[in-house]
Order: structure tokens, then sequence, then C-alpha cells
DNA sequence: TGTCGCGAGACAGCGCTGTG
DNA sequence: CACAGCGCTGTCTCGCGACA
């Protein structure tokens, strides 16, 4: 099978395209002409150097193409966390079209630590990475944020680029959500239903994300003439128990509220389990919305109604945008967001309110 | 004219050798 | 000691020539 003559001792042997040339008694350049089109072979050669290709079930060797095409066809994909349902959904739609354009995706969980975001950011340069896409929302990190966006010029000025899925910034193309608009439309909708004391679980502090969702509810409060009350605002982590712990924090204050307005899914289930065990009825006693439509919310009682962020789509359009011809100019695409209603909310009461 | 082989050169970066 | 130059890795492209 692979060659042991030219390379002996312990060193590891692979299959090169010089093997496949000997065994299909053709020259590399033919089996390269073969491989790749262009170049006219005949039925019978191009016979022969496929069989060699299966016999010694040859694949080329990446790096070493990569030095020649100047493209790895990896596209490195970091994400916050590998456990959220909602960068699950991104990283399918990525690989989606991944598959089909024959590109190689790592995936890199940085847990939400910018350092880490640096780190993998730079390994992948070094990597020859096509592209990179960084999903989730900005970090605002002061370090981080000076140095990522230097990190996207030197991509670009390797051949490659970075991506932002949810979040946007300078030298990088971006696909986004319109975080501000649906949490518009949320907060319009409560407002509808006559809920005048909305409490807001939000996310960490240094998201761009939290700031945008938060914008959202706010401008829908202005525009009802309703002032908000600070103590109605507790931040959380993006997680279910970031929202289970922001619940809590809510329940114990004397602060009262008809409606909760979490700013994802995961911190809506949390909340709904904190006022499950404070014996709080949703949507009786509480009303309770969340952010995103992540697929295990089907299966929740009472549904929870939310804004449906296309992500999966989100994650087809940056592999796109990574698989696509670089361009000078970054490029943007905003997905519109809609609004989903389920069992969560219910009419406030006219004088109840926990 | 079509098909194929040959050889040079390019690619990135490490390690080695020679030179000043 | 610093620096330049070269070899090495595997693949691919390109120009040119050979052959049926």
């Amino acid at each position: 099978m692979a060659r042991a003559s030219a390379r002996g001792g312990g060193r590891p042997t692979t299959t090169t395209i010089t093997d496949v040339a000997r065994m299909a008694d053709v020259s590399p350049t033919t089996v390269s002409r073969v491989l790749n089109g262009g170049y006219p072979v005949s039925a019978e050669t191009r016979t022969r150097v496929e069989h060699a290709v299966r016999e010694l079930s040859y694949v080329r060797n990446a790096h070493a193409q990569a030095l020649r095409v100047a493209s790895t066809g990896l596209v490195g994909v970091i994400i916050h966390d590998v456990a959220d349902p909602y960068f699950a959904e991104i990283v399918a739609g990525i690989q989606e079209v991944a598959a089909t354009g024959q590109r190689l995706v790592v995936l890199c969980n940085s847990l939400r630590d910018p350092g880490s975001e640096l780190r993998y950011v730079e390994m992948l340069r070094g990597q020859r990475a096509d592209a990179v896409i960084l999903a989730g929302g900005a970090i605002g990190d002061p370090h981080y944020l000076q140095e990522l966006p230097q990190q996207a010029r030197w991509l670009r000025r390797q051949g490659a680029r970075m991506i932002m899925c949810g979040r946007q910034m300078a030298d990088a193309d971006a696909v986004l959500p319109d975080n501000r608009g649906g949490a518009y439309l949320l907060g319009r909708y409560l407002l509808g239903l006559g809920h005048r004391s909305i409490a807001e679980i939000s996310g960490p502090p240094d998201f761009s994300t939290t700031d945008e969702r938060s914008a959202g509810l706010d401008e829908a409060l202005r525009d009802a003439g309703v002032a908000r009350d600070p103590q109605l605002t507790v931040s959380g982590h993006f997680s279910r128990d970031g929202g289970y712990d922001a619940a809590r924090v809510l329940l114990r204050s004397r602060s009262r509220f008809t409606a909760i307005f979490a700013a994802n899914d995961m911190m809506a289930l949390g909340a709904l389990a904190a006022l499950r065990e404070a014996g709080l009825r949703v949507p009786d006693d509480v009303s309770l919305v969340g952010y995103d439509d992540l697929p295990i919310l089907r299966d929740v009682v009472p549904g929870i109604t939310t804004v449906r962020v296309p992500m999966r789509e989100m994650g087809r359009r940056c592999m796109r945008m990574a698989m696509s011809t670089a361009r000078r100019a970054p490029r943007r695409e905003t997905l519109p967001v809609e609004l989903v209603e389920r069992e969560s909310v219910a009419p406030a009461p006219a004088r109840q309110q926990v």
C-alpha cells in the first residue's frame, strides 16, 4: 500500500500523489489532472488513476495543497457555549452549507471568555483558515474590543475573512438578527395586554445582545409612556441557571410585576422553574416571554411566547459569506424576527401584582 | 489534433550551514 | 552573533515537447 521505500525508519508513511501515479503507471501530473479536471485525459487513463486512488485509499494532503492553491478549505467557528441550543442551531446551519461546499468546520468553544476567543482567532490564523465565524454577542472587554478588529485586519491581509454572527464590527462581514426590533415587538405585545410592571431578566452587562434587547424593550415602554422601574431589572448569564437565579432575586425583592421579559429562552426556562418553585402559575399569576424560539420550547408547558430568531438561517448565511469571494467593503445582512405567541402570556390582572 | 510526460517553479516555515 | 541562503516537505500549474 503506502510506499515504504522512500521513507524508511520509524517515520509514518502516507500515500502521496506519486504512489498513485506509480500504481496507475502515469506521471503525477496526470494524476493531478484527473483529480482536478480542466485538462484532457483519456477515459482509459482516467479509469486507471481512479482505480489506483481507490486501491490506495488516497486522499490529498490538505497542507501541501494549501501551499499551492492558497486555500485550506478550513472554516473556524467560535461560539460561546457548545451546550447552548442557540449556538447548536447556528452551527447546524453552518455545517449544512459547509457540507455542500467541501469545507471543513472547526468548532471552538470560548465559554464567553474574551481571552479564549482571541487565542482561537490567532490559532485559526495560524492554521490559515479561509474564514473565521464568530457567533454570539460582542463582549465588552476593552482589550478584546481593541484586539479583535486588529485580528480581522490580519485575516483580511492573509486573504481570509472574519464573519460576525449576531453582532457587528468594522472590517468584518456580519449577519445580524434584529435584536432591538424583536424586543420592541415583545414589549408592545405585553403592553397591549395591559402589562405596565414588566420585570426584565437581562443578559450579562458587557454583551451587545444584552444592550440591544434591553433597548428594544425600553423603546416600547417609552412609546407607551410607561416609566421603567430600575428595581425591576436583574441581569444574569445567558443560561437556564442565569434566568433561574435572576428570577429568584426578583421574587425575593419587594418589587411588584405582572410580567417577566427574559433576554433569551434559556433564561426564560430558568425563570419558569423559579416561578413554579415559588408556587406561582404562568400565565395566571405572572406572564413570561423569552427570546430566540429554541426548538426545545415546543415541548415546554406552558408554551413560552418568544421572538423567533432565524438561527439556522443565520448560520447558513454566515457560511455562504465564508465561502464567497472576499470583498473590500464588509457585508451586512440583517434578518427579520417574528413574534411567536404561545400560552405563557395572559392579560394583566386588573389589580393583582406579584 | 488530442493526449500525455517532463521539468521548473511556487507555496510557508523550520532547521541547518556558511559567511562576515 | 547576526544574517543570508539553501534544502526539504507534497501538490499543483504551466510551458514545452513527444508521440500516435
